[in-house]
RNA sequence: GCCUCUGUAGCUCAGUUGGUAGAGCAGAGGACUGAAAAUCCUCGUGUCGUUGGUUCGAUUCCGACCGGAGGCA
């Protein structure tokens, strides 16, 4: 049986969104999410949340899975979203995984489990790390998991404590962990279909109009609702760009323009993460816009596309 | 009008006791296995404002000129 999910990725604001609703009328599908913030309730415009109308009646799996409050993580996206798909495919429907977080994506597909999370063994290693300083837990990670040291930053501060809480949790290296995940076959085959823009300039273009667009809408007081309902500046959700620097300026009483053109900043490199992700599939299919998108057109050739692999 | 300071990478600036220069930011590329809109790695030749002079050699010293800032009148 076809159990092929169709990818749609790109940089933030490429118009994944759009081309996912045209794709999912044409082939009959639904559409699952793969935004590591558009999981959060009351997060909707700084995250660029698709609408009700621009949904188009196609119904949209993981939106609004989480409070802000709570962290989030791919695990749980995996655990959510990956029964959603089989569930999708089950009633013969067409899954469109849309979205810009390629962690997500990756591990939805591969259907990975990961090894557990341990709170408390991490907040300890991080209190070490603030301590003893990090070469020194870089040094016992050369220890207990020289392979996965060495595929990893003396300062990449994240790695290094997830790797020891793993050894420290499981006693297992991580290293080890992955080896055995890589054995595992895919859960879901996938055909992808990437949108970018010719040039980068004109990426950076809609990418300020969109911020301009998202403060019009009123960023600004969604963010000041999170500050409000008491979600911690240390949660992950807070960790999301545009609700990360306008809550900043508003603790601090400062101005709302500069903290705009940080969003902006911020926003165009994030976009470039994004693509160094996404272009290490060779086997993607890309549609670079012109200036400006053409959905009409987009869809076309990507249904011509889906058509060849026989989707 | 006179005086002082200033003109070095897209931006902010450092520096060369005279042997043609380097940081941060921006930008580009990359990584990515429970924070991922996060985290991390790599990449720096530019008429050293212009033009004369001194010198084996000037971006560095001297003069003039042109920008910019401030002060005195």
């Amino acid at each position: 049986m076809d159990n092929r999910v169709i990818v749609v990725c790109g940089p933030t604001a490429s118009g994944k969104t759009a081309l996912g609703v045209a794709l999912a009328k044409a082939l009959d599908g639904e559409v699952v999410s793969a935004d590591s913030m558009q999981v959060y309730r009351g997060m909707d415009i700084g995250t660029a949340k698709p609408t009700a109308e621009e949904m188009e009646g196609v119904p949209h799996h993981m939106l609004d899975v989480a409070d802000p409050a709570e962290d989030f993580s791919v695990a749980r996206y995996v655990d959510l979203a990956a029964p959603m798909v089989e569930d999708i495919l089950r009633r013969g429907k067409r899954p469109l995984v849309v979205g810009g977080t390629g962690l997500y994506i990756d591990n939805l597909l591969a259907g990975r489990s990961f090894p557990p999370f341990a709170g408390e063994v991490r907040n300890k290693l991080a209190a070490r790390a603030a301590e003893e300083g990090l070469d020194k837990l870089y040094a016992e990670l050369g220890r207990v998991d020289p392979v996965r040291q060495g595929e990893i930053s003396p300062n990449d501060e994240k790695r290094i404590l997830r790797a020891l809480e793993i050894y420290y949790e499981t006693d297992k290296p991580m290293s080890v962990w992955s080896a055995e995940s890589r054995t595992q076959p895919p859960r879901f085959q996938a055909v992808r279909i990437g949108l970018d823009f010719q040039e980068r300039r004109d990426l950076w273009v809609r990418i300020d109009r969109r911020v301009d667009q998202m403060m019009a809408q009123g960023l600004a007081d969604e963010a000041r609702q999170l500050l409000q309902s008491g979600v911690p500046p240390t949660a992950t959700a807070m960790q999301a760009i545009g609700y990360k620097e306008l809550t900043a300026a508003l603790l601090g009483h400062e101005p709302l323009e500069a903290a705009v053109e940080t969003v902006k900043l911020r926003t165009r490199q994030y976009a470039k993460r994004q693509l160094s992700w996404f272009r290490r599939y060779q086997d993607t299919f890309w549609i670079r816009w012109e200036k400006q998108p053409n959905f009409s057109h987009a869809l076309s050739l990507s249904t011509a596309f889906l058509k060849e692999c026989g989707v």
